[in-house]
DNA sequence: AACAAGGTCAACCGCTTCTGC
DNA sequence: AGCAGAAGCGGTTGACCTTGT
């Protein structure tokens, strides 16, 4: 069965030959593409315009960057990945000459073993329960101090087997809860874990907003984020959390209130806060009327149900990853929160 | 040397989303 | 608003390659 779009015609199947790529390559430089479905026919090509298309895209385009992955696109894949899941075409938009199928390869055939062989879910990029380790015969004996370069969560040595404490996917970071609530998810006791992320849940800012000492530690550690997002981050690690804010459950779930929300519904709830801040303080100076604008903002948001329908994948790339797409990962590597 | 098993990666498939009418 | 075609996307396949026995 053929493509749709080619269904009537008899078309080529199965690898390109030089002499194809070729025509291709020739009639799309002087030509451009046009209509897909079109280039075929110009081209002289006995293929579909969706197979012209992919081989174009994937193989012929100029601009790609052939060869192995490097050790810093291999964690930027890591780290997109566990934000955005799957979405190759998103993930490969972080790496220039990089196509979404070459990635998506990469990560079948080589990350995926990796994070597994660390006792990590690749798809959750959490801990794996040992037990569960055991039945899928993962190997797991590893070393902390093997666990570089891939070192998406890494535990104190206090902990001795986090994973016989917490059910996955939530494995809870220690500073966002004030310990009186009953509101708040579990805390895991014991447990360490070290951020490679920029931290990206946010509570309610209204508590503690000015720049401290805190925030300078946040921004030291995560340089490429704007000063309000260092402040943002650095009011949601602290112990003095407003119980009904919005804040960082962990690298995968955010809690807001007294529900657990997913990356993407917290993003969006943070985009509505990000562009009051943008429209409100261009010297990223935070002043009370943005912060009021900003808490309502929280507040409507969270009132809109979390309707991912219209989310914007491009405003995650941009806010959430803007300090991982740039940090220094070895640094990264050696933060941790202690109890 | 021959074969099997496992890995890699280009290409395909089918579904969803976008765009123009 | 509804439709059709085009484009985009993620999952899957299968040919080829590498490694182990």
């Amino acid at each position: 069965m053929g493509h749709r779009c080619c269904s009537k015609q008899k078309v080529k199947r199965g690898l390109w030959s030089p002499e194809e790529d070729e025509k291709l390559v020739k009639y799309i430089t002087t030509q451009g593409h046009g209509s897909w479905s079109s280039v075929p026919k110009f081209a002289g090509l006995k293929r579909c315009g969706k197979s012209c298309r992919l081989r174009w895209i994937n193989y012929l385009r100029p601009e790609l960057k052939r060869g192995s992955f490097s050790a810093q696109e291999e964690q930027i894949i890591i780290d997109v990945h566990r934000i955005l899941g799957n979405r190759w075409a998103q993930i490969a938009k972080h790496l220039p000459g990089r196509t979404d199928n070459e990635v998506k390869n990469f990560w079948n055939s080589c990350i995926k073993k990796k994070l597994m062989a660390q006792g990590l879910d690749p798809k959750t990029h959490n801990l794996i329960p040992s037990h569960q380790r055991a039945a899928n015969k993962v190997a797991c004996n590893i070393s902390q101090s093997n666990q570089q370069p891939f070192s998406i969560i890494t535990l104190d040595s206090k902990m001795k087997d986090v994973s016989m404490e917490i059910s996955p996917p939530i494995l809870t970071l220690p500073s966002p809860y004030p310990s009186t609530s009953s509101s708040q998810p579990p805390l895991l006791d014991q447990a360490t874990t070290s951020l490679p992320l920029p931290v990206s849940g946010y509570q309610n800012p209204g508590a503690i907003w000015n720049v401290n000492a805190q925030n300078s530690q946040v921004s030291s550690i995560f340089p490429c984020l704007s000063s309000i997002e260092t402040t943002l981050i650095s009011s949601s690690s602290s112990s003095s959390v407003n119980p009904t804010g919005f804040g960082l459950l962990d690298e995968n779930c955010f809690w807001s209130g007294n529900n657990i929300v997913e990356p993407f519904e917290a993003a969006k709830i943070f985009e509505g806060m990000q562009s009051q801040v943008q429209e409100n303080q261009p010297n990223k100076i935070c002043e009370a009327q943005t912060i009021d604008k900003i808490n309502k903002g929280v507040q409507d948001s969270m009132d809109a149900s979390f309707d991912t329908s219209s989310y914007d994948l491009d405003f995650v790339d941009s806010t959430l990853l803007s300090g991982s797409m740039c940090r220094d990962l070895s640094s990264m590597d050696d933060i941790a929160w202690n109890f």
